[in-house]
RNA sequence: GCCCCUGUGGCGGAAUUGGUAGACGCGCUCGACUCAAAAUCGAGUGCCGCAAGGCGUGCUGGUUCGACUCCGGCCAGGGGCACCA
């Protein structure tokens, strides 16, 4: 008996059993095909899944399924980004070990993944965290030190001197650390590095070949890779100091030369530390530029602060002219020579500074057609193109023009026996800085010798495992702690060494196992150079727009660092990319200020629009703005409680359908009941199609009707339009065409239940049936299983083609054009679709509605745009 | 501070990328079924207007026969900024 409405508690882990019985989400085992290969970020195993997951995962998943369907044989995998913070944070709060909560998290967090009905290729899952992967990890890096992408030098780190850590910039919070409270420090610690500056040009160019990702991830790793031409320019001290003669700064603007008031170094710059170490109230100052954290963000929106030196520089072009020297907070001392000229009227952050010291500024470029003379500097630089003025020997030439003359000139000009400058090409990108003070991480096998130096890891003592038995009650780095890890004997002398105890950023981690996913279980390398070039590169990689740049530059790195280093990867790791946006939800306030769950509120809409009280009590709520679904402001929706009350297909329904899948959506209840409306509906009309079809497998007949012709015209056009969506991943779209679909199949049921159905028009009726479970299998798999069964068939909808749509049947043959007078669209007129100008014309000009709105004036010009609109023009 | 993105009915959004603005859904209103409710089904729904018609894609100016779409200026919200992942 087929029952009224669709069971999904008890469909759904059938349908998920039956998958898994028949294996047939394995990737590999149509080696004859062409392959696709489907990935979506792997998420770090917090041990809840979120919102944010379900709508990642079944994106890919339709994908997945859809490809599959087309023939292909499709490699969609899933794994754990299973090293970080988090699981030390437990430690030391609960004392759980970090390996035994990630564990925990995984299995929890693999069964409700599971209950989602992804189709996964679960036997190839990993986990970044366990040996078998992170072996290889730590091969690729001594691979890597042989092929000279590793370093080891100085860099700055957040330093919490209570805690005696050093800090992540989240954990900086105004200056101080987050849970001492201690002011931070920053401190020099020397640190291995990945050389990803080697490669900042090929990183760039390499660019404009990934035509399938957004631009804007383009434009952002374009700028930061921040690749600017600008000359190096050495000013002499105009006396020196202990040895130091001269300072070089780099500078975009060497056309703004004669507009120079100052010179600034950064607090690190060696002159600067030279100075500070006679002069104590400098030390005093970059003692102070060092608080405050080492981000960007930090250092930029600090108040712009300068200590005079006291010693003058003289201008590269006129040996009469001295500037005063500063070391100012805002110079970065990793980027250009760490030192800058100042032109205050031409830069914005110059100008803030000179106007705080008094230093003045003189206008050099004047934009055409404004008079020099009414050019006047206050709070606002310009940075625009112009003519140079007040700069001799460039006066008149335009901004590029002086750039060029002032790079020949300290080209071919000497200062102490060498040129004065030289062109260069400088990238803000910087090194990789991977070392990390911390347990929960892939350590980094090198040991240090007294007298070998730093020695790699002999590949046959790989993995160097973190050993089990530490604690994290005391603060500081529990492996440098331990009471026997660290000590080894040196693999070169034999002498007794010192392993290094820093661990690897966790981005190393996730910059290469899209590559692990061809090749899981292979215990002598990363991946086989046939499994690496049969799955290579990611066809369509998904997940959050917060990675635009770091992890995806990384692996973009990374991959050309495996196959510099003899791997046989691509180099670039990911075809196709593209960005989901967030899950979010209103917030709730009670009655104390507190934030309330959605779970603890009831909604009502009425005359007074919608408002919220307490479920517990009935207090009024105040309802806030949306924001991203968050723990802190308890606006987060449990996708346990969704698939236990809805079932995974509402779930997933919801989350593609009810946005564009680059933007945020706005969880709520109602949205989720109208997904769980349409999954009932879809069950309810395949049983009432199933009533009027033709038996599953019937031919097509040889004479169809008008009525079975009308309803297959409106199969194959969605057929057509659903493939073009999805294919352009607009799945929101994609859902409202099987809706109108829907709509579209009830109204012909109503239209034939008096009649009967003649065979021509159960033909039509079954083809469609068949398509929309077809076309519905993508995003709600289960339901699909169901109605693909209830119709009869025998195999599987997750095994079944792809319908293909006739061209014949998606052509219209009538088609409609809207006419407008001069812009203003008067009239639409109906017109074979080949239909001539002429026609069209005398058609136009005949509607009751155009002449009236030509009001009698003379036609000017008539502007047919075949097959969209007709203006007329008065 | 710097870089990037977004802004369309009461709400989420659609618009073949310069060619009918508001598809589809949510909500709401009215109706059918029901003792009643739920569920389901049908009709309506951008704003003003009785209508003809007018106005409408954050604001503002421009290009065009034609602008949600392209260009300039502004406003608001969001993401990233190198040790969160």
């Amino acid at each position: 008996m087929r029952p009224d409405r669709y069971n999904f508690a008890e469909a759904e882990p059938h349908w998920q059993k039956i998958w898994e019985e028949k294996q047939i989400f394995r990737a590999g085992t149509r080696a004859s095909a062409p392959k696709y290969y489907v990935l979506e970020m792997f998420p770090y195993p917090s041990g809840r899944l979120h919102m944010g997951h379900v709508r990642n995962y079944s994106m890919g998943d339709v994908i997945a399924r859809f490809m599959r369907a087309r023939g292909y044989d499709v490699l969609h995998p899933m794994g754990w980004d299973a090293f970080g913070l988090p699981a030390e944070n437990a430690a030391a709060q609960t004392g759980a070990h970090p390996a035994k909560w990630t564990y925990a998290n995984i299995a929890a967090m693999r069964a409700q993944l599971k209950t989602l009905g992804l189709s996964l290729d679960w036997s190839r899952e990993i986990a970044t965290c366990d040996p078998e992967y992170y072996k290889h990890q730590q091969g690729l890096f001594l691979d890597f030190l042989r092929a000279g992408i590793v370093d080891r030098k100085k860099s700055k780190v957040n330093w919490d001197p209570v805690d005696m850590t050093v800090l992540a910039n989240e954990q900086v919070i105004d200056g101080r650390g987050w849970r001492s409270g201690a002011l931070v420090e920053q401190r020099e610690l020397t640190q291995w590095f990945l050389r990803i500056t080697c490669y900042s040009e090929e990183l760039l160019t390499a660019l404009e070949t990934l035509e399938r990702w957004p631009e804007k991830v383009r434009l952002m790793q374009r700028n930061w890779i921040g690749r600017s031409e600008g000359v190096l320019a050495r000013f002499a001290l105009a006396s020196p100091f202990g040895d130091t003669r001269e300072i070089e700064v780099f500078t975009t603007r060497a056309d703004t030369l004669f507009g120079a008031k100052f010179l600034a170094l950064a607090p690190d710059h060696p002159l600067a530390k030279a100075i500070a170490a006679q002069n104590p109230d400098l030390a005093a100052f970059c003692e102070d530029c060092r608080r405050g954290g080492t981000s960007a963000e930090a250092i930029e929106t600090a108040e712009k602060q300068g200590f005079d030196t006291g010693l003058r520089v003289v201008h590269p072009f006129d040996p009469d002219w001295t500037l005063p020297v500063y070391v100012a907070n805002f110079i970065l001392m990793d980027y250009g020579t760490g030192a800058i000229f100042g032109c205050p009227a031409h830069d914005q952050r110059d100008l803030d500074f000179a106007n705080k010291y008094g230093l003045g500024a003189t206008v050099v470029v004047c934009p055409e057609g404004v008079n020099p003379a009414d050019l006047t500097i206050a709070d606002a630089a310009f940075d625009g193109e112009g003519r140079l003025i007040n700069s001799q020997f460039l006066d008149g030439m335009t901004v590029e023009q002086a750039k060029n003359e002032v790079a020949n000139r300290l080209e071919t000009t000497a200062l102490f026996n060498a040129p004065q400058g030289a062109r260069k090409v400088n990238f803000k990108l910087r090194d990789w800085g991977v070392s990390r003070q911390r347990y929960w991480g892939c350590p980094i096998p090198i040991i240090h010798c007294e007298s070998c130096g730093a020695v790699p890891v002999p590949n046959e003592d790989l993995p160097v495992k973190l050993p089990e038995d530490v604690t994290f009650d005391q603060p500081g780095n529990p492996l440098d702690r331990h009471p026997t890890w660290k000590h080894v004997a040196c693999p070169s002398c034999g002498a007794p060494s010192r392993r290094e105890t820093d661990t690897m950023d966790t981005f190393v981690d996730s910059s290469w196992y899209y590559a692990r996913f061809t090749d899981p279980h292979n215990m002598a390398e990363p991946a086989s150079a046939p499994a690496l070039q049969r799955w290579l590169p990611v066809d369509q990689y998904i997940g959050g727009i917060e990675h635009a740049i770091l992890h995806l530059l990384y692996s973009r790195f990374f991959a050309r660092a495996m196959r510099d280093s003899g791997h046989a990867t691509a180099a670039e790791p990911f075809a196709g990319l593209f960005t989901q946006g967030m899950v979010v939800h209103e917030t709730y306030k009670g009655p104390d200020g507190a934030w309330l769950s959605p779970a603890a509120v009831r909604i009502e809409t009425g005359d007074g629009g919608r408002r919220a009280f307490q479920i517990d009590g009935g207090a009024a709520v105040e309802i806030g703005p949306i924001e991203k679904m968050s723990k802190s402001k308890k606006n987060t929706v449990d996708p346990d409680e969704i698939v236990a009350s809805y079932g995974a297909d509402t779930a997933r329904l919801f989350v593609l359908s009810d946005s564009p899948p680059d933007r945020d959506v706005i969880w709520s209840d109602e949205g989720a009941q109208g997904a769980w409306r349409f999954i009932q509906r879809l069950w309810r009309i395949t049983g009432e199609l199933g009533r009027v079809a033709a038996p599953a497998g019937t031919l097509a007949p040889d004479a169809v009707g008008p009525q079975a012709l009308a309803l297959r015209q409106v199969t194959h056009r969605t057929i057509a339009q659903v493939s073009e969506n999805i294919e352009r991943l607009r799945f929101n779209s994609a859902i409202a065409r099987i809706r109108e679909f829907v709509n579209d199949l009830t109204t012909a049921l109503d239209a034939v239940t008096e009649a009967g159905v003649n065979a021509d028009l159960a033909y039509a009726f079954r083809e469609a049936a068949d398509s929309l479970a077809r076309l519905t299998a993508p995003m709600t798999p289960h339901v699909a299983e169901a109605c693909w069964a209830d119709l009869g068939h025998d195999g599987l909808v997750a095994e079944a083609d792809w319908p293909v749509a006739d061209p014949a049947l998606v052509a219209q043959d009538m088609i409609s054009l809207p006419v407008q007078v001069n812009g203003k669209k008067r009239a639409e007129i109906l017109v074979p679709h080949d239909a001539d100008e002429e026609t069209i014309r005398k058609e136009s000009l005949g509607q009751d509605a155009v002449v009236r709105a030509m009001e009698g004036k003379p036609l000017k010009k008539f502007i047919l745009v075949p097959k969209r609109i007709v203006n007329v023009v008065v």
